[in-house]
DNA sequence: ATGCATTGTTCACACGTGTGCACAACCGGA
DNA sequence: TCCGGTTGTGCACACGTGTGAACAATGCAT
């Protein structure tokens, strides 16, 4: 090793500068008060020895570190990992920092709070987090503003930033009938969020405004292997549209369809419109919750609450909408 | 809000114990020179209070925070969303906390590096990533003990744990023969990267020993659309197996070949073993990097990197595996 | 020349933690 | 009683930064 010395200070820019070290701080900071003259000189410093401010160090004197916790679950499933990479891309353009932990099990978010904690993070989002009682709950003692990203189980002041779920089951119900269905059915998964709730409700309440019913549902854990073995049961119902609570219930069901009855099956959509939706061998129909829109959102919310004392609470509503493929196109039917 | 307190210190955990702050951090780090009775004293003092120490100030007394900077690319690659989600939960573990950014252009990740630096973490693990001669120079500047993870470019002394591209290579080569194909071909991807080259290299070279040479060869970003509409192309040099760099590479040739003749196709090999690969829709035969250990050995070697100077190198190889599955089957041939 | 406002800079403290050193308490041996 | 050794605890400093208050310098008015 060249040199083992550590990374520069700001007391080595002011020494540089012939100037004190707050005089540094103030003149990095853009206070008014500090000379253009001494500000050049300052930044020219700087820039030559390549200064870089401690955040850690910053962070504790400012009881604000720039860094946020983000809590997420089941990066396998590829709608996840789109939304993390999102939210991380965005939370950089803030200059604030992710903290990421995974939070399967209820322990395990339990305990990625704490850790959250630990490093006195400015603000939380949980990422479609089940266990989301427990970190309300390591929230609220930590004091610490949260929010949910595409769940809103908790209390009512608690933060969240969701899709319309039951309008988007709406608008499916919709789009099937505009394609000539006459029975529908439903794929639920297994989670008992409300907004997988709302889904299905959203469907059947639109269905039963035009005068339909469901003639069939079945319900899998999210997981393909699974889904292949329970998509015969559902589809015997016989029903010409199935909706399926995600697209990766979508996609076992197809392949089960395909495999039954090579040239007739259901119009289906799927949930997500995750890449593979667009891939010519599935072509599936599938709403999109447009995360583009609800990363940003998050993290504006995100961004704003660091500052306040949380006081503001904002439970925000995303519009999805519907990507019409071939898995839906009338003549694919029988 | 009911009290804006802030978190517990040690000063009250200390004050509840009637005892001095010092005594407490020498009790809970468990020194041996506090008795067994104060220790309990103030063990039952913290839990009572919640405390937990602040990460933040310990940090920038210990000059070791206990993060560790994670780089990484694409994660719509769900091979990369795999592999971050065990770094994570590996490095949860050690009691490390991941802070994430997204390297995708060169620019980024030097930015990424920066923010890193400023959090003062304790060391970089970079996924996969591109742009990697960046991220070397900006670690070595400052001193920050880097490891390159499925990437082995930089100079001889940054530490890289990655799979062994080239007898993957020569695995696969093998498995074909075995299965009957007589006559080969590559479809390679758009990155320039010394793994990617050795399992071209691994592949060819084996089958030169066997005395066969490739007969078509083809590139295509790693992407559906694009490989699918390059995919014709190779298909119709007629190689009885195809080698492909990656798992979207193999899957958009296999729905290529799907459409163009849905009765007969070449024997094809996938690389990452992504959960895709297992659907019967595909029954991919693909090659297994044993991410799980891999990812177990980066982490481990990150810890170990901690505390030493970071004058150790390690450079470490793990084998890959082969996963077999109809793909490659020799009645699926035509 | 002295008082006062303005401007630019420095001093000193605080954030919450770990730890070297000094120090108190106690005990045993002379 | 005095001394040396052992054991447990407290004082005070350091990590690198931001910032209120004090302070030097200058200009202006009296």
């Amino acid at each position: 090793m060249d040199k083992l010395k550590k990374q520069v200070r700001s007391f080595e820019v002011a020494e540089l500068a012939n100037i004190s070290r707050s005089t540094v701080s103030r003149a990095l900071s853009g206070d008014p008060r500090i000379s253009e003259e001494t500000r050049a000189r300052v930044e020219a410093a700087a820039a030559k020895l390549g200064y870089q401010p401690n955040l850690i160090a910053r962070g504790l004197k400012n009881q604000s570190t720039g860094i946020v916790g983000v809590v997420v679950t089941d990066l396998d499933n590829p709608y996840h990992a789109h939304a993390l990479q999102l939210l991380i891309e965005k939370l950089g353009a803030k200059r604030l920092a992710p903290l990421v932990f995974v939070g399967d099990t209820a322990e395990g978010a339990e305990n990625a709070i704490a850790r959250l904690m630990s490093y006195q993070v400015d603000a939380v989002i949980a990422l479609a987090a089940p266990f989301s009682k427990q970190i309300v709950a390591a929230c609220r003692a930590g004091k610490k503003p949260l929010i949910l990203m595409n769940r809103y189980d908790g209390p009512d002041d608690v933060s969240f930033v969701c899709g319309d779920s039951h309008r988007a089951g709406s608008i499916v119900a919709d789009h099937l009938i505009e394609n000539g269905a006459t029975s529908f059915a439903y794929f639920a998964g297994d989670d008992t969020t409300s907004i997988s709730a709302d889904r299905e409700h959203g469907f059947t309440q639109r269905l039963a405004e035009k005068g339909f019913e469901l003639t069939g549902r079945a319900a899998s854990r999210y997981d393909h292997a699974q889904a292949m073995s329970v998509a015969p049961m559902l589809l015997a119902c016989g029903a010409e549209a199935i909706f399926c609570a995600n697209d990766t219930l979508a996609f076992a069901l197809l392949d089960a369809a395909r495999t039954m009855s090579p040239f007739g099956r259901p119009l289906i959509v799927g949930y997500d419109n995750s890449s593979l939706a667009a891939w010519p061998a599935y072509a599936l129909t599938s709403v999109d919750q447009n995360l583009e829109k609800m990363t940003s959102v998050t993290v504006e919310t995100a961004h704003a609450m660091v500052g306040d004392a949380h006081g503001g609470v904002s439970r925000i509503v995303i519009e999805p909408y519907l990507v019409a493929r071939g898995s839906t196109s009338p003549q694919s039917r029988t």
